[in-house]
DNA sequence: GCTGGCAGTCGGTATCATCGAGTGCCAGCC
DNA sequence: GGCTGGCACTCGATGATACCGACTGCCAGC
């Protein structure tokens, strides 16, 4: 809805201040190429750009800067994400090359990729459990009254749950317990645990069974996958400049849940780039975010994001989180 | 070595510091109950202490703030950590009262813990899993080519490693792998596993066994233990106000590695607390870290610490942090 | 040996002038 | 009619100046 020349402006302009964090004046849009025109005409354009919501002026005298609708704009208009240039693109490459050892080392080191790419802070939330196949389970005694119940998952995932005894149940009863579960419930989704397993005819193995079966079931998957790794924190700090947002900032990457459920929502809601408010985080409202899910066996597993100042890279950010996302979802296939 | 009245008067100035962050000047400290001079006595004692590096000015005309050796003498000079006041001793006992679940858990909502009850950062280092008896061994098979070692100790934790095998080995000699290890090892301790176990005959099975056995030999006990706990990152950007402070503090926080070494060698040096360059890290020349070490079943197993500006109140810190260390060690303790 | 008093230092704050980047607007040109 | 050069104007940033006040160091006197 903007005409061609009031969208180069405003091209210009945003990707002006996101070099220099400097509020742009007329004469540096005019000087970009691609805007052939006075600065008197950028001058009357920008002014419009502003009175429409594009752009805002810290004060009179002062250079334009782009507000959240502008950034959008912006985005909005990138296109396709973009190939990674040359440095980047090999530091994906040699990361997933390299790339070894647990799930969990894997994706801690992914939200750094994440970070050291943009700069900026890297967010990865976990493939979710649900569905994904139980390998095996293991009932393990660690005293007479308290047993540990271990659980395998076909993504290379350990689940365990302490549980309580009513009361003391022998070792063999324990084993006899941990052999049935693993009977029972190995191959089944983890999602889809039944709600009861067959007895055995001996009433202490069948309670440690039910108890294993319920802890199973009521921790299925929403709690399971509330855990997230960030990578980078500390570029917070120079993202913003008001002590006080850093620390906001910071409190939010605190809260795993809060963390985990904002990237749900941003990729639920079908967008690639949350700007300020648009994250419906106030701590956020200077911050914006790029995600995007990752898919495992064709199947939405988790994602991943970046969280920098609204005046990030975009096109960056959303080209390295597009090419990492597709490469751990790639990688994360071909291990299982 | 410093006679009563500059002891006091250099309480003083440390104690008004940190409370309000700013120089103080000798008429404050001839206001302070116990300080029974004249501000012109304060003066000339002052600047006493400055010349034995005890104080220092921010520039001519100012108050003095404390160097570090001025820290130093007023921690050294505490005694006893003393104990929580009410509010404070109430949070830590229903802490203790309510904790629950995984050890995993447990120490990161203890790392929160200590940041709530002082204001700034909180750190907690898993007990070492060195002399943690292996309560169970599984092997589990994810592919034809790669296998799932799950170790269960004594603590309640669980150790993993995914092993690739150099050929395809079919289930049931996985199996019987599991089944073998899992005679062979139970109960041993963990930094003690055996060079070898026993043959079985079957030359796969036996390879499968070799290749667990290698890897959690290699892989004790410095290498599981490298991780750490942080709770209340977001305060560090409170604590400092050079932004840049702020970011390499955080930096080293994100080092796992770092952060437990450092905790490890200040309690190692015999030390409650270390302050400044004390610490042995650049950046943390103007941070202090208080810590202690707990320890479950009469043997040290892990330490936990609390890092903030210099100018922390220390007694606090100190009284939060023994207070901390020694129920978290006897609710370990209890546990096991 | 402590203290009151005094001169001196120096950062912080307020005031003021200057500078310059940038704007809005207008008359004139194509 | 739309673009542009030019111009008056705004206003933050910068720097000079003065003043205030919180300190200090020092000294004479109790």
């Amino acid at each position: 809805m903007l005409d061609d020349r009031k969208a180069s402006i405003l091209r210009a302009v945003v990707q002006e201040y996101i070099e220099t964090a400097q509020p742009v004046g007329s004469g540096k849009v005019a000087e970009t190429p691609g805007v052939d025109v006075s600065s008197a005409t950028v001058r009357n354009e920008m002014a419009v750009l502003e009175s429409e919501g594009y752009l805002t002026q810290p004060h009179t005298s002062a250079g334009r800067i782009p507000t959240e609708k502008g950034y959008r704009y912006f985005v909005d208009t990138i296109g396709a994400p973009g190939a990674l240039r040359g440095e980047q693109a090999r530091q994906v490459s040699e990361f997933f090359a390299r790339a070894h050892g647990e799930l969990e080392e894997m994706l801690e080191s992914t939200s750094r990729l994440l970070s050291g790419l943009t700069a900026w802070t890297g967010v990865v939330v976990p493939p979710s459990a649900a569905d994904v196949a139980i390998r095996s389970v293991q009932v393990v005694g660690l005293s007479p009254t308290t047993v540990l119940a271990v659980a395998v998952l076909a993504d290379a995932t350990v689940e365990k749950h302490t549980l309580e005894l009513p009361r003391e149940i022998g070792e063999e009863r324990v084993n006899a317990a941990s052999a049935h579960l693993a009977a029972q419930l190995t191959g089944s989704m983890r999602a889809a645990v039944p709600e009861a397993v067959a007895g055995t005819g001996d009433a202490d193995t069948d309670a440690v069974s039910a108890a294993v079966v319920d802890v199973l079931r009521r921790t299925t998957p929403a709690d399971t996958a509330e855990e997230v790794f960030v990578g980078g924190a500390s570029r917070v700090a120079s993202a913003f400049d008001a002590v006080e947002t850093v620390q906001q900032v910071l409190s939010v990457l605190e809260e795993q849940l809060v963390v985990v459920t904002l990237l749900r929502d941003v990729v639920d809601r079908g967008l690639q780039v949350a700007i300020g408010t648009e994250t419906g985080m106030e701590p956020l409202a200077d911050a914006a975010l790029v995600v995007a899910s990752y898919t495992v066996a064709g199947e939405r597993a988790g994602s991943i994001g970046v969280l920098g100042p609204a005046r990030m890279n975009y096109p960056e950010a959303m080209a390295a989180v597009a090419a990492v996302s597709r490469r751990l979802g790639d990688r994360l296939t071909s291990e299982t």
